[in-house]
DNA sequence: TATTGTTATACTCTATAACTATA
DNA sequence: TATAGTTATAGAGTATAACAATA
């Protein structure tokens, strides 16, 4: 009757996963936490985490930026923000430079060095974009990313 | 000219994501972030956090699951999970018997207290996807659900 | 040897509060 | 008074390692 066999495969069975299937946070969370593990390894040879590498991006595309600005764009908290950059700074890729016009602010710029860490990092970000699209499907990719742009629209427009 | 005006619309302008638009990764988590905070915001009468919200539910579905059934399901490390579950033992909204089977497994129930506070907190969630689902708009919900469901699907099959 | 569960440690991220300096 | 930036602290989540008990 194979039970050993029945009893075996039953106990490497997956679990029902119960209410927990009709929750979008549940799903939306196991897909982030396998994403951000799949960039943190490829991004290991920069020793650049998800936020850092956000940060480094936004400066390139808005220098001149203030922290504040940069915080409310990523949805970074000043506090945290500050000691990202402290780090960023000391490993001479972001300066900081006092703002002319507003001595509260620091404009926000890459260094010559910082452009070439970034450099190297797109190429590591664009291994790991190549690797989750290889296991989600391209279609599937990108009809996420459609829909999550759309999302995110729709929960900042009203703030 | 309107030049303080435009001044002023161009501080409060949003920034430039740059490359960052790109990133399935950024999206993914900007969303978790917002569904996170919102959970806990309505969760917060029964202190109960998305991890162990999603702990309950399992037991529920699949009562008498060893710890490491649980902690596989959900892709929680045994030693996070053990704290957890302390903590809802001390509650009396979860019971650990030991495993006749196995000396080494416990096997985790829901009491008749956890399951009445599991009622109370699916009410409470279910508030929580209502509210999502207004933001969001229920027909980019339900593709999002869709989509997440296929991507775990991809992701987790040939491991 | 491998697995289950526990304890402990360290690091990241998040959330506050308190403080300064500027506006 | 409000904002920009800094520092400090505490809590949650994650990643380890080490250990005892059991398989």
């Amino acid at each position: 009757m194979y039970e050993p066999a029945t009893t075996e495969a039953f106990a490497e069975e997956r679990l029902d996963l119960g209410h927990l299937k009709q929750h979008l946070g549940y799903f939306v969370r196991r897909l982030q936490i396998t994403i951000f593990k799949d960039f943190i390894r490829e991004l290991a040879p920069m020793r650049l985490r998800p936020a850092q590498y956000s940060v480094l991006l936004l400066i390139e595309a808005n220098p001149g930026s203030s922290q504040a600005a940069i915080g409310r764009a990523l949805g970074i908290e000043r506090a945290r923000l500050a000691r990202l950059l402290h780090d960023l700074e000391e490993r001479l890729w972001v300066e900081r430079r006092s703002d002319s016009s507003d001595g509260r602010s620091h404009a926000l710029f890459l260094s010559r060095e910082g452009v070439k860490a970034l450099a190297r990092s797109k190429k590591l970000a664009a291994r790991h974009e190549a690797y989750m699209t290889e296991l989600l499907g391209g279609e599937c990719r990108t009809a996420l990313l459609q829909l999550l742009r759309t999302a995110g629209n729709r929960l900042n427009s009203p703030a």
